[in-house]
DNA sequence: AACTATTTATAAGA
DNA sequence: TTCTTATAAATAGTT
């Protein structure tokens, strides 16, 4: 396999990116790049952080651990001490009877992205066998063919599913006193 | 001066820093980092973005473009377009968190997305040294040596978890007729 | 979506 | 803490 001669990464300056398709990918590339470093900042040293970016498209996208809404809910409470009671308190409720149900789910996943940062750890590397998964889902696809390929059709998967839980959110309206009963 | 050799910089993995003092360093460090990339976003791509981050001494960092209030707000907003001023906006910010935690939901698949896709870049030869399992959950086992049993239960459990969400998704619409009176 | 040459970030050490 | 330096990691431009 013969290595392409690539002129690599050139300096760019930090400038407005003109070109849309250029800016798309940059966007994408370093969007995911400060995740990522965030991601590694709550491992490291035990923070939490919330990132918020709105896209020039006003798509939002959004990093939190333990969770987004939690982070900014102390953030705003820091910033306005003197807060109603009673509008914290509903506040209390309504979080503690929606967190309750979801609880279980997010332990899950903060359990699986710690593991996943075990595993990278290891320096182990995934097997990467061959290109046959076909199946459109993940779980349609016979067991034992589970490899790196099988990995990613779950990737796509759970961004289907993502796109269910945002779509659902969205269309989301809450009667809160209804949770206080 | 003489340059000294320097071993320069180690690899490290990403795990909690033990040694107090090596974690505020990096935290600085990365802290500044972090900022840093979210700065060059903006420039680069024209969006807007805000960072919270509480340090393990409970300190609050913020970082924000335009600024980080505004983009909450937005952020907020953006789960209750029925914005109904209920006293204050305490139940405009009650409904926006609930929502947000859905969202909170769509952050950690997110995460999970990045980091499955860093675990396949990382490919390298295939090491399968220790091929234990001891492990109860499968979120404990690290993906490449799951074996066929586990990856029934990876299987299993996450067609479980696809329910889990479809499920919370419906439950909190249930009262969104409500609204509108 | 992959690849690679480079730039950039940063772990250690001073 | 701040500076230095070797090295790891991110990423701009190309395919």
């Amino acid at each position: 396999m013969a290595k392409k001669p690539g002129m690599g990464r050139q300096k760019i300056k930090i400038a407005k990116i003109e070109v849309k398709n250029h800016l798309q990918v940059t966007f994408s590339k370093r969007r995911f790049g400060i995740f990522k470093k965030a991601s590694e900042l709550c491992t490291l040293c035990g923070v939490e952080i919330a990132i918020i970016v709105f896209s020039p498209a006003r798509k939002v996208f959004s990093f939190g651990h333990p969770n987004v809404e939690s982070i900014i809910d102390r953030f705003l409470s820091r910033n306005n001490p003197n807060n109603s009671p009673i509008a914290n308190n509903s506040l209390h409720l309504v979080e503690a009877h929606r967190n309750a149900s979801v609880r279980g789910l997010n332990l899950q996943l903060t359990q699986i992205l710690g593991e996943l940062e075990i595993e990278k750890k290891r320096g182990e590397s995934l097997d990467q066998m061959r290109k046959t998964s076909q199946s459109q889902y993940w779980w349609e696809a016979p067991i034992n063919q589970l490899d790196l390929h099988e990995l990613e059709q779950l990737k796509d998967s759970m961004e289907d599913l993502k796109k269910y839980v945002t779509n659902q959110a969205s269309k989301q309206q809450v009667n809160y006193e209804k949770h206080g009963d």
